[in-house]
DNA sequence: CAAATTTTCATTGTAGACAATATGTCTTCT
DNA sequence: AGAAGACATATTGTCTACAATGAAAATTTG
């Protein structure tokens, strides 16, 4: 492939993040090294790194001599997702708007419009990366390496989750599409503003937003209809 | 050196963990590859691959063409600690108490002996890993993905803090590591009776202790003595 | 003599070849 | 026929050698 070796590597963990991100790897699945080196265009040990780098953040689990694993996502994983969220959520929400800089703001508000404009445009993965983005960019602005990690390994599967349910066409799905933006201007309204309290209110609220959307895709209404018989020919 | 590479690799990882947590290798000094790599009996390749998995964890900070640097710690370092580590603490501890096993619990007891041994000899390095150990088994009894990643974060720094003031010669600090260690088996019972609430409680009393330690290493007691005066014959 | 530029060299980053391990298949024996 | 074992193959793990980058020293020039 054509380009450095140096923008290849960089390019290979920007890609791999999104494409596990979108479920375009899918949970669980096997990579193979040499496949993913030759579509890289570098060579199987700044591969390996990158892999190794990919297992420290949580995307991927290594299991000695037989290969790298994209996180799975078990039994365990939502309800361990819901008793986390909330708090680290609300705890980000405070510190950013207590911490935030003039340039993450500048840089929060043209994700806001990125993630608008997925909306628009209907692009599940779009959407879903650049609401990836917007709160990652919260989580720079709180400014501590000690809360961080959980944020960021929360929204690896928050995303993932996202990417499991939507429904573009949904009208139900869509309004609360439409609220989650506007909550994300209220953010940007509230970081500006230095307002912590609001800002952990609001992350609570929009937690709730997804936490409600989540369990109905998990318990969709029930289909209430009459027992078949058995046939007759059979009784 | 001998053993196959393979068993070096795994003790080069857990070697280099020891000597950040003990700060044998002092937060912020860069690493050299080729001399760690002769070290630990492997070529550069492997070892870079440990690098990046210990940048993953935040022991070290990978620095492009520059190498790695031991993850520093900067005037922000005791603030964000500070202001994270008891909602974490706790949370582990609700999770802990819920979710541990038998085995789990074994370990914890295991660690915990260790733990006495090493305030008794007077082991300042043996006593801040087994304090680490001690902690990192009650964040694998917590079961908890999403709250892992910080809870790592935070030993790591909670460790290093540790070392930094510990001495054993100090009555006053000799009463707190016994008071602590008292605390560890108060965590122990209460994980075992399953009671969530007290082993949260618990963390934050055992978190009070260790934070009015820290703080009265960094605020010490003033000295007040009277200014000198300038000499005669320059005056 | 000071500042800037070039050159040198130590160190990081990468590639390709080799070794070791695990899985799957095929044979063989009961 | 079924199970156990040995072999073959594909994939992971590692090593040595080479390329590229950055920092520091030495030289040159105003």
């Amino acid at each position: 492939m054509s380009g450095d070796a140096k923008t290849n590597k960089l390019n290979c963990l920007e890609d791999l993040k999104r494409r596990i991100l979108t479920e375009a790897l899918e949970p669980g699945i096997y990579l193979d090294e040499m496949e993913l080196a030759e579509e890289y265009g570098i060579s199987r040990p700044p591969l390996r790194e990158v892999l190794r780098q990919l297992a420290g953040e949580g995307y991927v689990v290594l299991h000695e001599n037989r290969g790298t694993q994209v996180a799975p996502m078990t039994h365990k994983t939502l309800r361990n997702f819901f008793i986390v969220a909330p708090m680290v959520y609300a705890a980000i929400g405070r510190l950013a708007a207590q911490n935030a800089t003039r340039a993450q703001v500048m840089r929060l508000k043209d994700t806001q419009l990125l993630f608008r404009a997925a909306i628009r445009d209907g692009s599940g993965e779009q959407r879903a990366l650049m609401n990836e983005r917007f709160h990652s960019v919260m989580g720079e602005m709180a400014d501590n390496e000690f809360l961080m990690p959980s944020l960021r390994r929360l929204l690896i599967d928050h995303t993932r989750i996202g990417m499991i349910f939507y429904s573009p066409r949904n009208t139900e799905m869509a309004d609360q599409r439409a609220i989650a933006a506007d909550q994300h201007d209220e953010f940007i309204a509230l970081v500006e503003a230095g307002d912590a309290d609001g800002c952990a209110d609001l992350a609570i609220a929009h937690w709730e937003l997804s936490r409600a959307q989540i369990e109905s895709f998990v318990t969709p209404a029930s289909i209430f209809a009459p027992l078949g018989r058995v046939p007759n020919s059979l009784g």
